[in-house]
DNA sequence: GGCCAGAGTGCATGCGTATTCATTGTTTGC
DNA sequence: GCAAACAATGAATACGCATGCACTCTGGCC
């Protein structure tokens, strides 16, 4: 103990809490000996006290899809600007993160983020009941207590078959991921709405189901236009970048389709990935550091002791973003257009 | 606390201790009160005792790059199913480790693995002294006591050179990132050298210096092309796999250049990105799990009382694996080769 | 039947810090 | 100049757990 600078232990612990009743001179001194001594308090002892660790655990389940590494980028940085670490846990894709909640509560981390796969209720009241709280990261669990911070899956699912139908298109594929998520659901269902809507004939939008991930929807695409399996569609809806990137990328360089001549694409993210040149991907863009800023807004990092946000669902706009893989329509081209390269 | 199961607090602690004094029935009687109270074991409270907090600090300074995503990905799973859990800490690319270093210190981590930029001496002998070992990733630091795992870049520099030659090219470009890592310097050194050994003139191999990212690494190349502002060279050397596919794209889709036809790219680390369909890139693999498996090794986080091991360097032989941006020179099309994809 | 070994348990203490309370020294107000 | 308010500090305690030590109880042994 840095006790040995003079002082009493109490008065070291003062030096280093912010607002404490302690000499300004007496501060200076205790930080100076701290420096010569190379003593960093310990922030796990000090938390047995203050039942704040200043850890945030963040649950991934993803890190195949870019889009959940800068999610991890963005709350990391955003974190480590105030203090505070995250603690990372991996889930299987798919899994359930029951399991990682367990070692989740063993490190009294602060507060959860999860953007994995599903949780049960009971996971989330045991958090709750300890007083951390968990914010659930673009998902959210129907009649659940736990608070979300989500993109409007529906809306930009709709923004999309906007996009599709100022094109011309009339026939549609979708390449869906996880199914258990509702992720993937409400994009599916805001895009399908409505396409009905404008008279689409529901035969005429065909689903293709695939792993989550650019292999995955590679693979899908292929399996179901290869050898004219299925006649091409007029535009096909991946149902985030990563899958439209992948099932381009085949249709593309597998079967010679051109795109968006022979087929209009859209995704969903806007991941930094899908503006490479080979993509050009049009894409509904999820607004990260809203989300992320909204994230850490629900979570009240800074005020312990209030009561646990409950049952909050905050979903954010996203926006179109006209790129190339989406023949811009007449009656749009007339400014500049915000993520078009030309 | 959960003695109100009917026992001690130190038994309720020995039913959490494997390989403790304690009756098999009783663990389980207090193993089962203990879930009927949804009581978990704080580790942090635990680790004022016994020093070990099972928590591992893992230095991430670049994860536009998706090598870095990847091992943090294997970090990350093999750390878990020890029991132990990754604490994130993020660099700005090319920026120093020290302040992360100081903030790493206060959670009493049990190690330290940095895949960032640099690190003083001095960070490192606070570590050290405080018995917490640091292990470098594909890093090293020259006349340092902190042991590193790394590829062995200028043997895979080599290979690379060894591919390029084999498909007959006499002239080269290398688009290198951070100059401050010993990483690119290490992969151009081994490329170099090979090539001059081979007779290649100096002037005939031109170095191209980037942001070591895929941006960086496109608008570079452009930059130097661009206008026929350099005549293109036979070939060229992504110092790793994301810079070469920036460089390719922007070459391609901007300038018309074919490839492998009109110049040859090699890159480096093996990405699963650069196997997709638009790069097929012939690179020099990182073999990841061998680096972290020997990264684990290093850290003995199993002995927590061993002397650390001090300034010992394990470089790890990569492979090259063909794919199509470098044309496979005849007399090695016998047999199917790994990586290739047809 | 008496002794001893050993297993199982509880008690007490320590880990490094925050915080309450009491104490001392200092300043303000009249 | 004196009382009262106040600022700064130290002593003591608590946080949740691991662990050394002492104690009890059981069974085995002669």
């Amino acid at each position: 103990m840095a006790a040995l600078a003079g002082v009493s232990q109490s008065v070291v612990s003062r030096a280093f809490t912010p607002g404490s009743r302690i000499a300004a001179e007496t501060r200076e001194a205790v930080l100076a000996a701290a420096r010569k001594l190379n003593y960093v308090p310990n922030s796990l002892a000090s938390s047995l006290t203050t039942k704040r660790t200043n850890i945030v655990a963040l649950i991934l389940g993803n890190l195949a899809n870019p889009f959940y590494v800068h999610v991890l980028d963005a709350f990391s940085r955003r974190m480590q600007n105030e203090g505070r670490q995250l603690l990372v846990f991996t889930v299987e894709p798919g899994a359930e993160s029951d399991e990682a909640i367990l070692h989740v509560l063993k490190y009294q981390v602060d507060s959860v983020i999860l953007t994995a796969a599903q949780l049960s209720t009971r996971m989330i009241s045991l958090c709750h009941d300890r007083g951390i709280p968990i914010v659930l990261f673009n998902r959210y669990i129907p009649g659940s207590d736990a608070s979300g911070v989500r993109c409007d899956n529906a809306a930009g699912g709709r923004l999309m078959a906007d996009a599709f139908l100022a094109a011309g298109a009339r026939t549609f594929a979708m390449i869906t991921g996880d199914p258990k998520g509702t992720t993937s659901a409400d994009r599916v269902r805001g895009f399908v709405d409505r396409l009905i809507e404008d008279g689409v004939r529901r035969q005429d939008i065909i689903e293709i189901a695939g792993q989550s991930s650019y292999e995955g929807a590679a693979s899908a695409a292929l399996e179901v236009f290869k050898d004219r399996g299925r006649p091409l569609p007029d535009a096909l809806f991946g149902i985030n970048d990563i899958m439209a990137m992948g099932a381009m990328d085949a249709l593309r360089h597998r079967l010679g389709i051109k795109i968006p001549d022979d087929l209009m694409v859209g995704g969903f993210d806007d991941i930094p990935e899908g503006r490479r040149l080979p993509y050009q991907l049009t894409t509904v863009r999820q607004p990260i550091n809203a989300m992320v800023d909204e994230t850490l807004n629900l979570l009240h990092l800074d005020e312990p002791d209030r009561p646990i946000d409950r049952g909050i669902d905050r979903p954010i706009s996203g926006r179109l973003i006209w790129r190339n893989t989406i023949p811009l329509p007449k009656h749009l081209r007339a400014g500049p257009i915000e993520g078009h390269p030309g």
